[in-house]
DNA sequence: ACTGGATCCTGATCGC
DNA sequence: TGCGATCAGGATCCAG
């Protein structure tokens, strides 16, 4: 669920919820994430504070307070619910912050790929220090991703997905922009021309614009029991849509695997 | 210095 | 129906 726009729209669907309200409480059931909770950091920085804004960078949520920020990341699996506090705790409801008194932000991940962390007011986490560019800012251009390109060979595809290049591009629109931008996933990318490079940043911006756009679709109701799978995927064009004709040239759509990763293209309007 | 592979974990799905 | 194998939208760590 994780991707860029997902991350964007749980931002956009929680902050009206939350931003303006003071915490309460906070419960930790389940200490092992990514890395493993600060309770007490969390409990002693966060209670009776206000809450002064939510903001996202690449897929990091952060909920902003006088002290600090708490910083969340989805990993694969990963939701943030607003219920009322009356609602049963579901099943990997990790986290759970009661904040004001009919509001309770929960984050639920089956796998634990997921993390909860905590950032003072002049502190830097690792985890964000080295994060590149992301991709609906202006500076994300062709030129950007041409200069960097030179410097590497692995696939493009691969390359895209890195976060110390552009954030936020995850498997699914990694494929996708491929394929709009007709590019093969395995071009390596110091064969990458400013061309490929214009194209391919034209057409991440579109493609995870028109994602957020629909970002509503699974998550438009934060109070409910999750949504089912497939926001974005009645719109996509490739992503595992292996055998199935091309949109293009009906061309019958190939899969293969980079770097550990299910890839999908169309051998015909995407050479090598 | 870069790159690919293994890895963390649970759940859904598929073939036998 | 049950069982094991495989795979999943992420990101880090480690070996070569």
């Amino acid at each position: 669920m994780p991707e860029l726009p997902e991350v964007e729209t749980t931002c956009r669907g929680i902050a009206p919820h939350i931003v303006g309200h003071t915490i309460a409480a906070i419960n930790v059931r389940e200490t092992r994430l990514r890395w493993k909770v600060a309770t007490k950091l969390l409990q002693t920085k966060l209670i009776k504070q206000p809450i002064l804004g939510v903001t996202r960078r690449a897929k990091y949520i952060q909920i902003h307070v006088s002290t600090g920020t708490l910083v969340i990341h989805l990993g694969m699996s990963g939701t943030l619910r607003v219920t009322h506090p009356k609602e049963p705790i579901k099943k990997h409801d990790h986290l759970e912050i009661l904040i004001g008194n009919s509001n309770s932000l929960r984050f639920n991940d089956p796998r634990r790929f997921g993390a909860v962390l905590f950032c003072g007011p002049t502190q830097t986490l690792s985890q964000l220090a080295h994060l590149g560019i992301e991709p609906l800012d202006k500076a994300f251009n062709g030129d950007y991703l041409l200069q960097k390109a030179h410097k590497h060979r692995k696939a493009v595809k691969t390359f895209i997905m890195d976060q110390r290049i552009v954030v936020g591009v995850g498997n699914i629109y990694a494929n996708e922009a491929l394929f709009l931008a007709k590019i093969h996933p395995q071009l390596t990318c110091n064969a990458l021309t400013q061309d490929h490079c214009n194209k391919l940043v034209a057409a991440i911006k579109k493609i995870l614009k028109a994602a957020i756009k629909q970002g509503g679709t699974t998550l438009k109701d934060f109070r409910q029991s999750d949504g089912k799978p497939g926001y974005f995927s009645q719109n996509l064009a490739i992503y595992n849509k292996e055998g199935l004709a091309c949109r293009q040239c009906q061309h019958a759509i190939k899969a293969l695997r980079i770097s550990q990763r299910s890839t999908y293209f169309c051998p015909n309007c995407q050479v090598l």
